[in-house]
RNA sequence: GGAGAAAUGGCAGAGUGGUCGAAUGCACUGGUCUUGAAAACCAGCGAGGGUCACACCUCCGGGGGUUCGAAUCCCUCUUUCUCCGCCA
């Protein structure tokens, strides 16, 4: 979430900014604003009234010291008063500040400048294309249908085993999957990044610290025994870890990469976009995230962005680069770029990966902070993306390297697959 | 799942219900000394709110209660450890 003191010294460039996302927040940020200065206020007169009570009741220890019992019970009499009002003060203390909190968790992040207004995915603007779309045979299949011919991915078991969007990979399939998962982590590792795994399962508060709470409660699995949330993406424990830290500035960047499912409940989609690979409720990705010094973000974002441009060069897929425009950007944030593969025989992109910076968003919920240079903390600005998310790559490989004797198989993953067609 | 014990600052570890945001040690930061370093010595060193800055307020696992006053007493939840049971 936003913080209160930057709503209240930049009022106007939050608005605007806003506005790109095609929220009037007009209302909303005088709300905040008003709602600060009544919190504020209300704990002012709290605080005064807590230190007077507290006063007089160290008082009271010495006068019961020195034996004087009676003036000891006047000024109980007062201190009892004193506490009437603390328990009002405190009450109206917790309304504001419970009301502004709830607020607060209801407006988005600030579109950085150079995010286009905007209301769909069509006012998204593309900065980048690399690849050649390959001219395919007569009979050319789309992925699904080349999953049945060549039985590497069964939807129909997957729905007896669960139900629709939980397919079962088999044979070379399931090896390709692993394949490109080994490869993915091995790309991050090389860059840089720290392998780790996570739990797949996250509590309330993780939910929270990253934003999918309360904003998208209902996209996520939700184990109502133990009040545990499945998770939609490794994002969510892997931005956890930092949660409640306070980092060395010059420990700054942190990166690490992990692989994990995960599980969407994808609510009110439908239709042939969701047909096969495209969209499921449970899929594989690995994920890049990283926690930067505010100065040297940006500079972390492109390099993220060039660094899933190699992995997707190697793999001599034909894809294109999107800015995301202000109505399309999620909720926590500031400027995220998506990467899209072309699905040759679907004739339509597919996005595959989405990178994002939330500046100080998350890390305000997290409490992650760093010690600057003056001792002072501050908050750190996170960023992840995914490196790479695996179906749609997986439906962009089979689809784009399909030939009339087979798949072949990129170059890159031979070596991790073992096989170099599947026929 | 059953029985018992515990939870204090970055770590270790004190703390009779009253002056405790908390002893002490280690770590860390600055200084003195030294050619330099180490050692020694001196000083500083948790977080949040609030203020121009102070003052002041809050926080001793989370939540609630008793009391004029709670790190200290009571309830509850969570987590950890030990023992038993079960089991990849």
């Amino acid at each position: 979430m936003l913080q209160v003191a930057f709503i209240r010294e930049n009022k106007n460039a939050v608005i605007n900014g806003l506005a790109k996302r095609n929220i009037d927040a007009t209302e909303m940020i005088n709300d905040v604003i008003t709602l600060d200065e009544d919190r504020r206020n209300l704990q002012t007169q709290l605080d005064n009234t807590k230190a007077e009570s507290n006063a007089l009741s160290k008082e009271i220890g010495n006068l019961f010291k020195s034996g004087e019992v009676q003036k000891a019970n006047v000024l109980k009499e007062k201190t009892t008063q004193l506490k009437d009002t603390v328990k009002t003060l405190e009450q109206e203390l917790n309304e504001k500040a419970d009301a502004l909190n709830e607020l607060l968790y209801k407006i988005p992040n600030v579109p950085n400048e150079i995010v286009p207004a905007g209301n769909t995915d069509e006012d998204n603007e593309e900065v980048y294309r690399e690849g050649d779309i390959p001219t395919l045979f007569d009979g050319a299949l789309p992925h699904w249908e080349l999953a049945k011919k060549y039985d590497i991915i069964d939807f129909e078991l997957g729905n007896k085993i669960t139900g629709a969007g939980f397919p079962v990979y088999k044979g070379k399939g399931a090896k390709l999957q692993r394949a490109l998962i080994t490869y993915f982590l091995d790309k991050n590792t090389e860059a840089g990044y720290t392998e780790i795994q996570v739990p797949h399962l996250v509590n309330e508060a993780s939910g929270f610290g990253t934003g999918q709470l309360p904003d998208k409660e209902g996209q996520m699995y939700h184990v109502t025994a133990d009040n545990l949330y499945l998770i939609p993406t490794a994002e969510v424990p892997a931005t956890n870890i930092f949660r409640d830290t306070i980092q060395n500035e010059d420990e700054l960047p942190k990166a690490i990469t992990g692989y994990t499912p995960c599980f969407r409940r994808e609510a009110g989609s439908y239709g042939a976009h969701v047909r096969g690979l495209n969209r499921l409720h449970q899929f594989d990705k690995v994920e890049i995230l990283r926690v930067e010094h505010p100065d040297k973000s940006y500079e972390a974002l492109d390099g993220m962005v060039e660094h899933v441009k190699g992995i997707l060069k190697e793999l001599k897929l034909p894809y294109r680069i999107l800015r995301l425009c202000g109505g399309d950007l999620g909720f926590t944030s500031a400027l995220t770029y998506d990467f899209e593969v072309f699905s040759t025989a679907q004739d339509r992109w597919l996005e595959i990966s989405s990178v994002s910076n939330f500046e100080t968003f998350q890390a305000n919920r997290l409490k992650l902070r760093f010690k600057n240079n003056e001792g002072r903390n501050e908050l750190c600005h996170t960023l992840n993306g995914s490196s790479l998310a695996l179906p749609r790559v997986l439906a962009g490989i089979l689809e784009n390297y399909q030939t009339e004797d087979g798949i072949k198989i990129p170059d890159v993953l031979v070596p991790y697959t073992g096989f170099d067609t599947i026929s």
